[in-house]
DNA sequence: GCCGCTGACTAATGCGTATTAGTCAGGAGT
DNA sequence: ACTCCTGACTAATACGCATTAGTCAGCGGC
């Protein structure tokens, strides 16, 4: 029963030159009617009338696979996420982008290919070549932090069009789109400058992702451009949860501190460790002391008050990345625009106490 | 114009014919060695290794419109989701089904195509042939309540391989997973009376959905099955809002109800009504009356306590519809499994009170 | 010394469309 | 009367792969 299926799928699937048959013409002139004769050809009325009404008795639809083949394009973008975890991870990093990725790409006219990639430890998890699979589409985007970098190169360099989904400059042309970290740190430094805050602590973690990097230009620039001197505004935690203590936060206090800015990472501990040494001090946010979130809250934090700071406009990013990509499939131009993030006024941060 | 974008779409992308000269053998034995030599053709293990080796280095990957066309396989898998609505909707009923799909797709080692339908109202929107698209993968995976029934049995008839994720009786010989709400509707009856509650009322709303007919039968069984009589116990309510008010809730309990049992639907409404009941007479589940869903609560009532009841397993429903789609594709085997949903305990639901 | 074989390939063809070169009958022009 | 159009099509071919018929050199057998 099954093995009948090709033949019994071809007999009911009327191709053109059954259509060209049955109105008396060439497969040719059914193409060209049924393709809206992009070529200019010119065509009697009632030749075109004749095929038109000769496809619709016999129901044809063109067989996609071999329009494709002749065009010599598929319209497929691929997608190929290297987030290592499944389930819970992926439906707080990989989603969101893909909402915004499918809508853009559904309104160019394209379709997805999920690669079931290293994500799921599929197939082909550890296969050295698995990224040449990517070729199958006509481009493809990138996202997450371990991508091999070496094949990722050789697919570029050998000219194939690839998008990467957050910003990735030590591969040389390779094409990205970033969320604008810099600018939204540098607007909530200047929402709580505008709220009365003249001394604002930045805590960040001792390491020196460029995600990181760029939060705390930002929150310079901020400062610099209220006139801020940035003197010790800047703590580095290797331990947040050690060093960021309610102790700590009195000193700072007393000293005349009046806002305390974390950055957001995978992790949060900065944010958790700030928010723990309030709690722990007695304290309560946005009375006694604000606060600020750059980026958005880890999942686990739901139920608290939404963090005022800003939030990465995931989706718009996706749409940036099918944009980019697209723009390097038709016009072979790389763009790597920064899209800027939201800022969320949140619960957190108030104008300071007059003391 | 168009010759430059296929030009550019094929740079970088070689084809077997490449593949053959660098090896120095003819395209016929590339196909032949990269296909698994399913054909029993004697092969010299040299010519095997420079084929595969050539390759390797170019980065071949098979054109999966060529291969269709050639009337052969793409270990590709087509998802085709209706869900008309937009992005937040999006993500709470179809992401969680895609996380099973990748999973389940990624084991059996194949690559998932979105086709991007008419979700996004995007190029193909209104195309009465969108369907069609679907042949570009081996068979594919539907979902959503507004799909064409008329394509989709077109497709079918043709003998194409098609999943719906969600029980579809109506269209004949289409092939569906979908979740066992009448066993898990009857647990949560059983549990109920396990805890000792001998009058239970459904709150159902008055359309006549599959999934709440399910429902109710799975209601029934279960107060059957502990020798319950069902006189009386099934609400139909055509406004939940304004039938289920604090007043109706007193009476009923008057009568000896401890336990009520609302549906799920997509807007929740009974349950919300329930809810909006039991406060209104100034109560509180489950000290003073235990509630129960059927199904998962809206995302919206997450802070809610979390309601005793079950959940639609979507990422395994996800994963099943993967498994009954390759078993069609490899073994012409039609199955429309039912999966069983998980007994959720949450915390409306406790014993009566001994009166 | 010619036959038949076997091992190791390859030429040719088909899948269904889109495109690019024609073809061909009938009028305009000279 | 012959060329030159032009309008209305069509033949041929490419797309990239799978498959079905070969091809061909070498070798044992009689």
């Amino acid at each position: 029963m099954p093995e009948k299926q090709s033949a019994k799928a071809r007999r009911g699937r009327p191709r053109q030159a059954e259509v060209a048959r049955l109105a008396g013409v060439s497969q040719t002139t059914v193409s060209v009617v049924l393709g809206g004769n992009k070529q200019g050809i010119t065509l009697h009325p009632d030749t075109t009338a004749r095929v038109l009404e000769a496809a619709r008795e016999l129901g044809y639809v063109p067989d996609p696979a071999a329009r494709r083949l002749a065009a010599a394009r598929n319209n497929l973008l691929g997608v190929f996420s290297f987030t290592a975890t499944f389930p819970t991870a992926v439906e707080h990093s990989y989603y969101p982008f893909l909402v915004g990725v499918e809508q853009e790409a559904a309104a160019r006219g394209y379709d997805l290919v999920l690669f079931t990639g290293s994500s799921s430890g599929g197939a082909h998890a550890g296969d050295s070549g698995a990224l040449e699979r990517v070729r199958l589409a006509d481009g493809c985007l990138f996202l997450g932090r371990h991508i091999p970098a070496d094949e990722l190169r050789r697919l570029v360099e050998h000219g194939y069009p690839a998008v990467h989904i957050g910003r990735r400059d030590e591969l040389e042309n390779l094409a990205w789109v970033g969320a604008d970290y810099v600018a939204a740190s540098a607007e909530v430094v200047r929402r709580l400058a505008e709220l009365g805050h003249r001394r604002i602590v930045l805590v960040r973690e001792d390491d020196d992702a460029p995600a990181s990097g760029d939060r705390e230009r930002g929150f310079r620039d901020g400062l610099a451009s209220e006139g801020i001197a940035a003197t010790d505004s800047v703590v580095r935690a290797g331990n947040p949860a050690a060093e960021i203590t309610p102790e700590w936060l009195r000193g700072l206090r007393a000293e005349g501190v009046t806002a305390f800015v974390a950055e957001e990472t995978d992790t949060g501990a900065a944010w958790r460790a700030l928010l723990a040494a309030v709690e722990g001090a007695g304290l309560t946010a946005p009375a006694d002391v604000s606060l600020a979130l750059l980026g958005s809250p880890p999942a686990d934090l739901a139920g608290r008050p939404e963090p005022t700071g800003f939030d990465i406009p995931r989706a718009e990013l996706g749409a940036a990345a099918v944009r980019a990509l697209t723009a390097l499939l038709t016009t072979g131009e790389t763009e790597s625009p920064l899209v800027a993030c939201a800022f969320r006024q949140g619960r957190t941060a108030g104008s300071p106490r007059r003391p």
